[in-house]
RNA sequence: GUCUCCUUGGUCAAGUGGUCAAGACGGCACCCUCUCACGGUGCAAUCAGGGGUUCGACUCCCCUAGGAGAUACCA
């Protein structure tokens, strides 16, 4: 069908030989699978995506930031979401990597409807790891060497070398095309010859693309796209017998049936190829979704978050860190979609799989991740959550990091639960909480085994007179008083020691006063938190208790010299 | 080098020929207030540069610059 222009020196009649002669063992067709691999029956209308990790690392934010992009697609529309995993590159696989990947997903809520799982492979278009599907690339592959649109290159790794520096010589494109590609136009007995000779070879695609030419394509992100046909005979089997990326991911996502390939914007420039493939085995092409890569901040410039640089980034850090899941796809859809910020305002009780997820809102340039943003996203969601479900992430999140916290906060769970509580009701709850480790550094005053005086005595307030202060509250203190009550003697206690009972008035004559009640009841807190900031303390006392109240003053009273 | 994509405040961004160029985070100031947080009010801060097209350009076209990516028997 492509058969060449070029001028070959095999007859059409002996690409069938030749195919037979490669691959001799292949007695499958692609009619073959194509029965084994049916279309899809899905309502109208339904996407079908996939996440194809290739096990060499662990995954950080950005892949969980297009994991998450296929995730809503799929399901949004009432279509399937699956796993890919593809191992063509053994020297770059790591150990272990499939697991935790599935893991760390899990934790932030993606789940797959078929693919590779921790138990094996689950749904009908499998197997889903590319490294057991050698045989349907060696197919396809055949199908295209008897077409006339691929062929054997014997080429050496050093006859790779020589072309490109004599490329470089006279100024060409680098690659392997057009009269650059040596063994094009091998006749079969030249290429049986090399073949019996125990010659290693890859196949080759033969393109039939003119870079003068361009073909446009519309991608479910940036719109429509022109670009020039591809010229280059790639390399579509290694010598291995295994695919590389672009023929595996060309064959698999039609086999799989995927309607809409979501992938980092890195691929972009590989799309000519992929479109030549995909028309030259007679596939129909998916739509393309390109994503942005999350961005860095490297000094002065953005740069792409790197598995290997980064660290500090990989999902695994913010699972150590105690971010909550939900507040971490919260701060993903928010810089995935550029109206789900005023949506989640406009809906600030709706789930979040409620959410219009849209492509078309998806940004085009290079996002830049932000700690802050992520931060405050967390918090706003964490004050729509119950003290409940955030104490058993602390717990979950203590039990993985660290023994001792862990053991005070199961011990304490009932005290925890009004501690997490302290303010949260009402139409302006406090928004202090963002994640596992800051809040536990946030609370730890009310565990003995954390508590330690951290800030000193405001100026305006002596140690004489502070010891004052904490021996008169002792003796006035009544458990049982309201906030009201409790309040009002400690203004009393002041504006008798000199205090202004009111912060305005001490603003407007400060030389009348030694201080205002702020700073009274700032002696209070330092005792009781050991902080000079915290919540309510009348609050922090009810959860206290009386005994633990009288234990802190007096033994900071005591301390004071 | 060649090819592709991208470029609105410090950050994320809305915007598709006529807007005093939204909003959010962060910053600052003030208010509320016993501290902190919350909440409220306000301020500073953006169309990369240059040419066109047009009565009119952030928006369309071209050039330049900058950034990112590809140029592998890596994905």
């Amino acid at each position: 069908m492509i058969a060449s222009k070029s001028n070959h020196k095999i007859s059409n009649m002996d690409y069938k030989k030749l195919a037979e002669l490669l691959f001799p063992e292949i007695d499958k067709t692609p009619e073959h699978y194509e029965k084994v691999y049916p279309e899809r029956n899905l309502p109208d209308g339904a996407k079908v995506t996939r996440l194809g990790p290739s096990p060499t690392g662990f995954i950080h934010l950005g892949n969980l930031y297009g994991a998450f992009a296929g995730e809503r697609l799929a399901h949004l529309s009432s279509g399937i979401f699956y796993l890919r995993i593809e191992d063509t590159d053994h020297k770059r696989e790591v150990e272990g990597a499939i697991p935790s990947l599935i893991e760390a997903l899990d934790y932030f809520g993606i789940r797959f409807d078929e693919g590779a799982g921790a138990d094996g492979d689950k749904g009908d278009y499998g197997p889903y790891k590319q490294s057991e599907r050698a045989e349907i690339y060696q197919c396809y592959a055949k199908s295209l060497v008897e077409q006339g649109a691929a062929y054997p290159c014997f080429c050496t790794e050093e006859e790779l070398d020589e072309i490109r520096q004599e490329q470089e010589k006279v100024k060409a494109n680098p690659g392997y095309y057009g009269k650059w590609a040596k063994h094009r136009d091998l006749s079969f007995d030249e290429i049986k010859e090399k073949k019996e000779a125990g010659m290693e070879y890859v196949i080759r695609l033969r393109s039939s693309g003119n870079p003068e030419k361009y073909f446009t394509i519309t991608d479910g992100i940036r719109g429509e796209l022109s670009m020039p046909e591809n010229e280059m005979d790639v390399v579509i089997l290694k010598k291995t017998g295994i695919p590389t990326y672009h023929f595996a991911h060309v064959v698999d996502d039609h086999l799989m049936r995927t309607t809409h390939v979501v992938r980092g914007e890195e691929w972009l420039s590989s799309l000519p190829i992929h479109f030549e493939l995909f028309n030259v085995l007679g596939f129909k092409l998916p739509v393309y979704c390109h994503t942005t890569v999350l961005m860095k901040m490297d000094g002065e410039t953005k740069r792409k978050l790197s598995k290997r640089k980064d660290p500090e980034l990989s999902l695994d850090y913010y699972k150590r860190q105690g971010y909550i899941p939900e507040a971490v796809s919260e701060y993903i859809l928010t810089i995935l979609n550029s109206n789900f910020e005023e949506w989640r305002f406009a809906n600030p009780e709706a789930d979040i799989c409620e959410f219009e997820f849209s492509t078309e809102k998806m940004s085009n340039s290079g996002t830049l991740f932000d700690l802050d943003k992520l931060n405050d996203v967390s918090k706003e969601t964490l004050s729509r959550m119950s003290a409940a479900c955030i104490y058993d992430y602390l717990a979950d999140w203590a039990e993985l990091t660290d023994e001792k916290k862990y053991k005070v906060i199961s011990d304490k769970k009932e005290m925890l639960l009004k501690v997490l509580d302290i303010d949260r009701t009402g139409a302006k709850p406090r928004k202090d909480l963002a994640y596992c480790c800051q809040i536990f550094e946030f609370i730890k005053y009310f565990f003995d085994e954390y508590f330690v005086i951290e800030d000193e005595l405001p100026e305006q307030v002596g140690t004489d007179v502070a010891k004052e202060i904490l021996q008169e509250y002792m003796m006035s203190y009544q458990h049982s008083d309201n906030q009201e009550e409790w309040f009002g003697k400690i203004r009393e206690m002041g504006s008798r020691m000199g205090y202004a009972a009111k912060p305005k008035d001490y603003k407007k004559n400060p030389e009348e006063y030694k201080g205002h009640v702020g700073h009274v009841s700032t002696v209070i807190r330092i005792a009781l938190t050991g902080r000079s900031n915290s919540p309510d303390i009348w609050e922090i006392q009810q959860i206290l208790g009386q005994n633990k109240v009288f234990e802190r003053i007096e033994k900071y009273s005591d301390a004071l010299k």
